[in-house]
DNA sequence: TTTGTTGCAAAGCTTTTGCAGCTCA
DNA sequence: TGAGCTGCAAAAGCTTTGCAACAAA
């Protein structure tokens, strides 16, 4: 099932309505490679809906973390990041302080951080939440290459 | 050696200065048994450095993190919470994405998390910087006993 | 038609910055 | 004494909210 689609059931379950916008920035974040601002996906969205707001972005991605669709990274520098979730199944978010770069790597990385702190703390790891601070393979050549 | 004397002699070999006001900052964190934000931090100031302004308190966070001395950690809320590094040797943090407690667990737990990304990714996690979103051990069984 | 949704504008928050006076070393 | 620090006030971002008009179902 599309992404679309389930979107639009799971809006209908709860009495909320499709509409251009939403479908606009569904689609924006459905072809992004990356995480994206809500700046980014009102930029996206604009040749399709030119007159869309930013709080409409802001409203659509509260409503798409609600019905679970999305995920969100908050990274250093403050600004928060969104990405569909489900279609590829759980990720974590590997966000390099370098270069602001994020890319996912598959939660299975962070199995044993997750079996660890739930025996020795009690502490249920949310899948989809986990962003990972470091440096991207790239910005450490670049580091080294300067030194 | 105490904080406040490492802090002092870093600051020295840098060109800076002690004052009260940073005393009082590191002296809160060091007290804090939890991760506090810039206001909080104001707050535990106020009665030893009456005059102490919230800007003061975010450029000492700024030298406290530029001098390896504190690490942050960005809550899903977006506030910023902060807490003394070293004291207690390398650790991440548990946020409790439903009462907001920050909890640290020892930095070990997420050894194999930064093997396999190193290995897989080429990322170079940060030790300081992980924050992992969850539910602490108190709100699931709240959330168990409700249902 | 009804009720949810949108765009606009304004407000809210946390964090940052410019400056003149103050103070630590 | 002088470079660094502070408090105050204003600015800057990002995000949220109120409201009247609009549109999906």
């Amino acid at each position: 099932m599309s992404c679309e689609t389930l979107f639009a059931r799971r809006l209908k379950e709860r009495g909320y309505r499709m509409t251009p916008q939403r479908q606009a920035i569904l689609s924006a974040l459905h072809d992004a490679a990356v995480l994206l601002t809500a700046e980014e996906i009102r930029a996206k969205v604009l040749p399709v809906v030119p007159s869309a707001d930013l709080s409409t972005v802001y409203r659509t991605l509260g409503l798409l973390e609600e019905l679970g669709l999305v995920s969100s990274a908050h990274m250093e520098s403050g600004e928060h990041r969104y990405a569909l979730v489900g279609a590829h199944g759980p990720h974590i978010h590997l966000l390099c302080r370098s270069c602001g770069a994020v890319s996912t790597a598959d939660f299975s990385a962070a199995s044993e951080l997750a079996a660890v702190l739930a025996s020795e703390h009690g502490f249920l790891v949310d899948a989809e939440g986990l962003s990972v601070p470091g440096l991207c393979a790239a910005c450490q050549a670049r580091a080294n290459a300067s030194r």
